[in-house]
This record gives C-alpha cells, structure tokens and sequence, in this order.
DNA sequence: TAACTAATGGCAATTAATTGCCATTAATGC
DNA sequence: GCATTAATGGCAATTAATTGCCATTAGTTA
C-alpha cells in the first residue's frame, strides 16, 4: 500500500496552520504557505488540505457568505466560534460560548449544532 | 423613467416570501412561486429577488456553508437569527438572542454583528 | 382598444471554485 | 546512490451558480 511522503510542500502547509493560529482560506493557505516554498502550486494546496481533513488532522469551516476555512482538528475539538475581521477579511478563534441556546428553539424542534460567529475589526484593523 | 410593472409573476414570489414565513433559496422560490405560475423561469426568480432587494422590501441571509437565502425586510429589521434543518434543508426563524457576546471579544477587538445559526432537526422531521 | 415598453423565460455565455490530466520532481526504502 | 512511485504544479476541463441576450408576452397608460 502506498506510503505518505513528508513533503516541503506538506510542511509548510502544516506550519503555516500552526503559525497562524485562525482559521485560514486556501488562498490564506497558498499564500502563507508559499512564503516557505516558492511557487507552491495552489493545486497543491487543494489535494493538502483534503488529505489533512481525510487524516483528520484538520477540520473545515463553514462561513456564512464567504469561502469556506479550515482550521486544526486539535483547534476545532474543543468547542469555540469565530470572528470575522470585516476589513481584512480574516478569520479569528472566539473562546467560550453564550449557552442557553435551548431555550430559543420553537417547540418540536431539536438541537444539535449551532454556531456562532461575531463580526466587527479585528486589533489590528480597529 | 421605467414604471415598475405588478406581474403576477413577482406577486407569486412575494407571496411565496409571505405565505412561508422563513428564510427561502433561490430554488425553493422557484419551487413555492412556481406552484401558482407555471413555467415560472429561474431567471424571473433572479430578477425579482433581485429587484425586491434594490427596492428594499428583501434582505439576503448568508448562511453558513449553503447557497444564500432571502427574507422579508420587514422580518429581518428585528434582530433574529436561524435554525437550518439537516434533514430538509429548510431554515427557519429563531426569535432571541443569547446576547452578552461582547465579552467573549478578545481584547482590542471591535464588535459591530454576530450571527448565530442553530442547527438539528425541525418540527416536522424531528 | 391600441401603442408603448417593462418583464418574461429559454438558452447560451460567463464567472469562480475546484478537479483531471500528465510530464516532471523528489521522498523513501534498500 | 539507485530504483520506485508518491507528490507536485501548470493548464485545461469540469462544475455550479448567475447573468447576457433577445424574441415574445403582457402590464400600463392614454
């Protein structure tokens, strides 16, 4: 069966989620990422980050209006939301949750995920 | 200067808005509208939400992951957020809000909305 | 009712995001 | 170092959503 090449390529990809600490586009990704590796291929990123999710080494997130992030499984197992930098577009890991989700719920209907996400100028663009 | 034109094919798509009470696609506007014209077009659908949202009278809902839906202004003027059913797809109207977001900011952090998406199963498929 | 023209709707064209293809590169095991 | 083959990356192709085009339909006003 075949064997996973530690790749430059995979490394940078990989460092470039550790470093960033948020959520990231794949353009986020090639960008980041491309700064290590001249001329990574966006292409590579793609088949990257599909099988860091197949490992389940990263996780995706689902924006509204937006393309979608992904973000480190190890990040994404313990329960947070988001902030959305409406200036520079990025995306930021938001700490704790409001709770009392229950109670908003019309009756018959049931519960299972939500989620959150705030929006408004990130430190460096306040 | 152009008069705007009360088609019954814009008549079926407010209808449509009114009669659902929730947040509808594209699609599912063409479906709803579609039921009392026959042979409606996708591309009428585009042009009349289009249209509602210049005159004001629709706003858009970026939801997260899925193609964006619409709703009335008049339901989106109160603060409100969504529920997205898993099993039929459909959104639906949450009233309330968690609120006491702002201190889940990281600091230096500037919050200007948030949105909130609960998800799970509705009345119907639960 | 007639004239005017906004609106419709079917299809082709566009757009943006993602993937297939494949020759080349380079990581791995011996 | 060498052989093997996974991975890369550039471009073309695909996909899905939206829009342009335009002949036809049908509100609107006089």
């Amino acid at each position: 069966m075949s064997v996973q090449r530690q790749t430059k390529q995979l490394q940078a990809i990989q460092t470039a989620f550790e470093t960033a600490g948020r959520p990231l586009s794949i353009d986020e990704i090639h960008e980041l990422a491309g700064r290590d590796i001249e001329s990574l291929g966006v292409r590579t990123v793609y088949r990257a980050v599909r099988r860091l999710q197949e490992n389940g080494d990263v996780s995706i997130v689902n924006v509204p209006g937006g393309s979608d992030r992904y973000e480190l499984a190890s990040v994404a197992a313990e329960h947070h939301h988001h902030f959305h930098c409406t200036a520079c577009d990025r995306f930021f890991d938001i700490h704790g949750c409001p709770g009392g989700l229950k109670k908003l719920l019309p009756k018959g209907f049931k519960l299972e995920h939500h989620e959150l996400t705030l929006s408004g100028l990130c430190e460096s663009c306040a």
